[in-house]
DNA sequence: CTCCTTCCAGAATGGTGTTCGCCCGATTAC
DNA sequence: GTAATCGGGCGAACACCATTCTGGAAGGAG
């Protein structure tokens, strides 16, 4: 909707990705709105022969760039209606490295160390409100954890993944490199 | 790390999930992980023959619960090695819907209203800190945004979609179904 | 100019996704 | 208790696709 801004999608190896090129970002892009193609397809889309593709897919991943494949469920439909975003704050630093162990948990998606009036903010998921207090509960076993402020997500308008393209509009080289 | 608590992956036709058995969950949790398997290693791996297992992935996917297959992408591969979550304030409500168009813009992953001492919540994910900024811009353009709140994402330590399991200690029926 | 590197197109093949028909167990009605 | 009906899984056949190999063209460096 917004109005005249482009979206790059042929760029002449741009400066972040080393060796990425405006096919690779395609194939990316593509991959990464459904992974289910077939090579024919996909090479049809983006203007390769299938071998060609499927050569540059598997440099992809062994870069790194594809992390991986996955089938993304639905929360509510996996029984966990519920999501939150859990600021955390603790005395002093380093005490994040014990609240890795929240990993262990299904209902935990995201955990980032924060900038800002937090310390660390974490994306959970769970069935119900006596779930996410006993999430909590959790947290509040962890040495050093002064507090939680808890933001409940009351409707999700938009969530996907990392995507391949950039707004022209942002990049650094049009205003920064002069 | 957790101490005793238990993951369900084995449950007899749990609330939410209508229709979802033991063996549909074991198969969304692998999918969710990699969905790159082949039914005949994804067929062993549950316990069921290929046909079976088809049959059933093609009946998760008609019914929502695996909304779609999806490469994720590396962040700063892609150009866009910033992520952060910025807290958008408006005065009064139903302003979200102009920052609904915020969606057409690649760096924005997701889009929430939330409740607490904010109205939505944008996990952005950006090139440089002009590119937040030129971001940022864009959501003070949107008519009665009040301010905003960003909290940059220092490290990442886990980032992962919807989890099939779910905490049995946490879990509704422990403690509320008496 | 020549060699080297890099990349893509075309073809062959082994594997896999997909479908069909049959069988088994559970449920329901009589 | 018996029989009909339904849902779900199994095994096999087919078609499709992923994967690999070879050849050839374009771009750089020496």
């Amino acid at each position: 909707m917004p109005k005249g801004e482009e979206t790059i999608g042929l760029r002449s190896r741009a400066g972040a990705g080393r060796g990425l090129d405006d096919m690779d970002r395609k194939i990316s892009g593509v991959l990464a709105r459904d992974a289910t193609v077939s090579y024919s397809d996909l090479s049809a889309e983006v203007g390769l022969s299938p071998a060609a593709v499927h050569e540059r897919v598997r440099r992809l991943r062994a870069a790194g760039v594809i992390r991986g494949t996955t089938a993304d469920l639905d929360g509510p439909a996996m029984g966990k209606p519920m999501l939150a975003f859990v600021h955390v704050n603790t005395r002093g630093w380093g005490k994040t490295r014990s609240l890795l162990s929240l990993s262990a948990f299904p209902e935990v998606e995201e955990i980032h160390s924060a900038t800002g009036d937090t310390c660390l903010i974490l994306k959970v998921r769970v069935a119900s409100p006596h779930a996410l207090e006993g999430l909590l509960a959790r947290v509040y076993d962890v040495e050093g954890v002064i507090g939680t402020k808890t933001y409940m997500a009351l409707s999700t308008h938009l969530e996907r993944g990392v995507q391949a393209g950039v707004t022209a509009a942002f990049d650094v080289d049009d205003h920064v490199r002069d």
